[in-house]
DNA sequence: ATTACATGGTTTGTATAACATAATATGCCA
DNA sequence: TGGCATATTATGTTATACAAACCATGTAAT
């Protein structure tokens, strides 16, 4: 995250899976994603991004396969899992549980509008 | 925090600064207030909150003073410094920036209305 | 009075998460 | 050939949240 350390800890999964649910992609790609995505607010090292994604997969929420471009070069590709879509929704719910605690302890500072 | 494991990591302190902006109180108190503040959704267990409230007053983002109650009882009562109402400032800034990238990722599935 | 529960705080050990950094390697363009 | 973007892996560090155990006091119920 492009924040001052660790205010978001916990949400990098929620974003990787969410990301994914749209379609397989490879971790470089997935990267670059988010942070268009999020209109460049939310980031994820690579330190961060390929080990968060070694753990999801062994935990089955995603499924990696390599593929190889016209020229040879390798990419690690990943699926979300049915397992994964599970845990993205209860990820949400959770979201929105906190967001709506913060809510009621920050009160209208926090949104936008 | 009360949800699966760690989804919020990192705010705790601003949570608990944001709710030391409002009076000065001791850990215990703190630990109810949170609760009854965020409608049961947030909650700090002692062995969280303590050591947190240890680790503000270290960066003297708030300050502690022991008190007596009249049977005898003693609690250290927590106030913010300035230097602390300046990071709340920051971090109630990044908690917002962090809620826009996520409401563009996760689109209005977020948000609660 | 004894038990039980809520209050109030400290400390230790553990697991997780995000980070920076370095290493490795390929593709492409100037 | 040099440099930059792409692509992945691995290491070591730091921060954080947690449970659990511990200590101690106040108060209400039995």
């Amino acid at each position: 995250m492009k924040f001052e350390s660790q205010l978001l800890k916990g949400v990098a999964p929620a974003v990787v899976l969410q990301i994914l649910s749209r379609g397989p992609m490879y971790g470089y790609e997935l990267g670059k994603e988010i942070e268009q995505r999020s209109g460049e607010i939310l980031s994820l090292g690579k330190g961060t991004l390929y080990p968060l994604l070694y753990n999801l997969e062994a935990k089955r929420l995603i499924r990696g396969r390599w593929e190889k471009t016209s020229s040879d070069r390798k990419r690690r590709y990943y699926s979300i899992t049915s397992k994964g879509k599970e845990q993205l929704a209860s990820q949400r719910g959770q979201l929105k549980e906190l967001n709506a605690g913060l809510k009621l302890v920050f009160g209208r500072a926090l949104m936008p509008a």
